[in-house]
DNA sequence: TTTCAAAATGGTAACGTTTTCATCATAATC
DNA sequence: GATTATGATGAAAACGTTACCATTTTGAAA
């Protein structure tokens, strides 16, 4: 392209290693071990360099750092999702972004975000950011089943972390998810205890691993309790609330007394569906969903709730673990989840599973 | 190249401008010329040299280009409210950021999230970040009244953009905003168009300008259509749901027959408050929300439509304008915002005001 | 031919750290 | 007193670019 002017700013020359050493009477080398607190240094010394550092308010330049080290202490949050998932579900990435930001934070990182917003974005991503190392580590927030990214960034050796399950890859690299089917099975069996036998369930999208997990759930729920699992009990959603009102006006064809969803923002697709058909919540139909939105609670929808805020943070624990040589990349936790019963199954006190 | 053990994290060392030069049969300078594509440089070299890059694969180390040019191309996005209001709001900040991310993408900017979670962590944002010149310029995206890093980042001359107006240092700062007040002028004599006279408020925070502004939009309009402003008619909330749902049982006392909020996430709330009590909507009370958040469609709530995605697309190209010196740093933008009408206020077709 | 400006190129100095290696003191051990 | 460790320090070499300046080549005008 064409090159860019010169920056007016005038900028008062920043103070460097070189001034510090000279007012101080020592050299570079030294100035730099008090910085970093290295060995090595007589505690005379150490005082009068501190001493001269704060008078002058000198602070590392950063970038001759950089250059020097290698590292950057940056860490790179990839949200390959197309933009419409971003909307879609608006708690789950901020919430996880505090959740990486409190971790970073703490550990002296920053986060630099990428969000993905056109195809040609992803190219640039890899050719700009990830070969000039310009991240010390990357982050993945994808539920898709293949993402391309992995496999290059296993390959040029960049620590990885990710907050689903990623498939093939699980024993290459670190991740932080909750145990969605056991979660899932909760749910289940928590309608079968509230006296619900037709069971159904609206799925998530099946090429995400979420949903086949909690899908699974189901299925498992109803293998232990001895209940035949039938086709016409389950629909196939996408997460999103227009399917959930499709999948419950279906459902109610099939005669079912109880849904399981695979989000809260279909399991408010699905009150919405049954509002209008005048069908009673939870008196004909009872509603459990999955990841306990904010606006659950004022929706009284039953749900499983999980951690976002902590999951966000683990994962960056994870991720920087391997950037600092702690652990070697192959790392992950599973989370807890509970069952938050509010009004929409039927169930009266709100306990934990 | 070869990699036989995953995990030994043994990286090639990359190539750098010396081996291209050699291989090439040229100097470091003329490759680097002919990768920044600059003047000077034959036809013949450029294309030998463009090929023996591509041979071999060469992509240029950013951070010897940082230190060397003292240019990141790396913005940093500071959000220093609360926890509880990126929370509260779950619309804003992602919509916000997607926009950004899409003119930052666009120019070859990366953007550096800092969520402050934290006290400490904003000192530490200063310290750290700031004086280190790691990032190019500064997008602050704060409602706040006396934020006290905008006179900190004046001072170092880092080029400094806002998504709200930045109160007195409205000439010295690129901003971009929509025209609260106006859009709270339309908003209000559209109820009076209705047919309503007694037309209640209930702010936002008034600590905040968009609360500030709004209230007068909602003054100016009583002003224009000759209706006394009464103290009575006017709570006082702070953008949060349940300040709403107060603030709506407080006006009834008024015997309001309408109400514009502040906020759509207030609006909700008074609409619950008025649901639980029987009232009627439209048909007693009429409500004007602010936003247009997603959910907002589903509530049928008429409210104000703002742009947020280009709110941050355009905030961000005027902050890289400035940071490329096309512009000094003193750009401004009043984006257009539109009344959508939906069935809460009383009226029966949608259009544009 | 001479002259001269512009184009093309190379050499090398920044940029500001961290790292490595060599050199001294100094204290501990024999 | 000789010999080692070891603690403290500095000089200089990376790190990989870009920016500046000097030099050579080229082509056209005088």
């Amino acid at each position: 392209m064409s090159k860019l002017k010169p920056n007016a700013n005038h900028k008062a020359k920043d103070l460097n290693l070189e001034d510090i050493a000279r007012e101080a009477g020592v050299s570079r080398a030294t100035v730099s071990r008090v910085i970093n607190n290295e060995a090595y240094v007589s505690e005379e010394t150490r005082q009068r360099v501190q001493e001269v550092i704060e008078k002058l308010g000198y602070t590392p330049n950063i970038r001759g750092r950089i250059l020097a080290t290698g590292r950057t202490n940056i860490i790179g949050v990839v949200i390959p999702q197309s933009l419409a998932t971003v909307f879609d579900d608006q708690f789950y990435f901020p919430t996880l972004l505090n959740g990486v930001a409190q971790a970073a934070n703490q550990r002296n990182y920053a986060m630099l975000l990428w969000i993905q917003e056109s195809s040609t974005d992803e190219e640039r991503f890899y050719e700009r950011i990830l070969k000039n190392h310009l991240m010390d580590g990357v982050l993945l927030a994808s539920t898709q089943q293949d993402n391309p990214f992995i496999p290059r960034l296993l390959d040029m050796g960049i620590p990885l972390a990710m907050v689903e399950h990623p498939h093939q890859w699980a024993d290459r690299v670190n991740f932080v998810t909750v145990d969605n089917q056991a979660a899932a099975c909760v749910a289940t069996k928590h309608l079968y205890q509230q006296g619900r036998r037709k069971i159904g369930h609206i799925t998530g999208a099946l090429n995400n691993i979420d949903g086949i997990k909690r899908l699974e759930g189901y299925k498992q729920a109803l293998a232990e309790l001895g209940i035949p699992y039938r086709d016409e009990f389950v629909f196939e959603g996408n997460f999103e609330s227009r399917s959930g009102y499709k999948g419950m006006r279906a459902l109610l064809e099939a005669h079912v007394d109880a849904v399981f969803c695979a989000n809260d923002q279909m399991a408010v697709g699905a009150l919405k569906a049954l509002d209008e058909l005048g069908v009673r919540v939870p008196g004909d139909i009872a509603i459990v969903g999955f990841d306990d939105l904010p606006t659950s609670e004022r929706n009284k929808l039953t749900t499983i709730h999980q951690p976002i805020h902590t999951k966000g943070a683990q994962v960056t624990h994870l991720l920087l673990d391997q950037i600092e040589g702690v652990s070697d990349g192959a790392r992950h936790a599973l989370l807890e989840t509970h069952l938050v019963i509010r009004e929409t199954c039927g169930a009266s006190i709100t306990r934990r599973a």
